[in-house]
DNA sequence: AGCGTGTAGTGGTCCGACCACTTTTGCATG
DNA sequence: CATGCAAAAGTGGTCGGACCACTACACGCT
């Protein structure tokens, strides 16, 4: 299966693929310093162009990253660093996908927010519960700040349950620029209030560290706003 | 006010940006050529080198695609496309991070396999039995080809709720090295019987069209493979 | 000993040439 | 006139070298 020669296969790929070996080879931890571009690409015998192609690739992807002057760097390879380029999906989707963003949330979220109710810090609660009020303050708070606010309520939320992959991956899913077109629509149907009761009845779940609770709650939510997203999508005509 | 140009970011950062642009701003659409390597250097003022940097970049998100001797190419923009960087995931992750993905999959797993168990089509049912009697296929089966079918197993159940996003999610989240080296484990373990019964159990409820009966399957599932792999990192040392 | 400054080394950018592949053109053939 | 194949034009792929921008480290000055 592996052809030793593999000749047809484009340079940098090869580059790739040698890169990563290393790494899970273990020749380069997390954090260490790879050798020169120019060393690396005599190394592997492809040009310093190609080589640069090949890092700029693994760049991108979250596992190298360049320093100007002072060289390529392994990334901590933490789930966050390989799933930035992520945040594309809920940046270029529209219509159909976003729904079936939304869908993948609906999974997600209850048993997330469910999680959170059992590990989540009295540090965690706080926060939390600041940015609750914060997306309270008044009727003539900017529609951007709420919808700034309400993201952080629920990648708090995420992140507290410890698991950093699924706070990646959820993150990912709710990308700003999506939460503000909820958000300006919600203004509209007038469902401010209601979304408001939502995240009162979640946060109150998580005080009293009640995972049944707060998974009911976190359903009823993500239920709301698909449904909602769902008709909005009927009449602009997806 | 301060530096219009904004000369700091680095080119090929500002050609990535401008391409994205033209993407977003209907310029050119999926499945549609964009202008030659030459023409964009030469449009936006940048050498070809970093234009070729920047295409490579959007190539690695799956945004644009190069074809040898034909031109670069939008891709259909379908989550599928978007997605693929994701398998990088679980193709370098270890020890804690594993159990993590393995968390998210008993979130994700569960909620899909009833969802496919109400939509699935007949034709799906027959390519998940298929796969299942390939898994089954005596005792002298490679172990490489047993992991295959699993995989292909539990990728065919989620592709059939006709959710791409899901499906392509579920997909990076199970790469195939990983259940490679899940499947020799379990050789080890003895754990194959077990598995094959959970495996018919999910098959079962879905013919039966039962989504509450291939939720408890999936479960079941997964987690008995996440206790085994919490036992053996606990002996490898993680 | 402390602190700038200079210098070597690194990634960043550009250029121009040539190679490999694909598509189109156009000529020769039936 | 239709057909098929060969030549040519166009495109991405690869290479090598040159120079710029930045960082880090060591040397020398105070």
């Amino acid at each position: 299966m592996s052809d030793p020669d593999g000749e047809r296969t484009p340079v940098p790929q090869r580059a790739v693929d040698r890169i990563k070996a290393m790494i899970a080879g273990g020749q380069v931890g997390p954090g260490e310093r790879l050798p020169t571009e120019r060393d690396l690409s005599a190394q592997l015998g492809v040009s310093r162009s190609s080589m640069r192609e090949a890092i700029r690739a693994l760049t991108t992807l979250g596992v190298l990253e360049s320093r100007h002057g002072a060289g390529v760097y392994v990334t901590a390879l933490r789930p966050a660093d390989l799933l930035e380029t992520f945040s594309v999906l809920a940046e270029v989707s529209q219509g159909r996908t976003l729904l079936e963003v939304l869908q993948v949330r609906r999974m997600l979220e209850p048993a997330a927010t469910a999680l959170a109710a059992a590990h989540a810090s009295d540090e965690d609660l706080d926060r939390i519960g600041a940015l609750l009020n914060r997306m309270e303050g008044g009727p003539d708070t900017v529609c951007t700040d709420t919808a700034t606010a309400d993201l952080g309520f629920h990648q708090t939320i995420v992140a507290s349950t410890g698991n950093a992959t699924l706070a990646a991956i959820h993150d990912g899913l709710s990308s700003h620029t999506f939460n503000a077109r909820v958000w300006a629509g919600h203004r509209e149907a007038g469902l401010t209030a209601k979304l408001r009761e939502d995240h009162q009845r979640i946060h109150e779940a998580l005080v009293a560290r009640d995972p049944d609770a707060a998974r009911a709650a976190a359903t009823v939510h993500v239920l709301r706003v698909e449904r909602w997203l769902s008709a909005d999508l009927a009449v602009t005509g997806n």
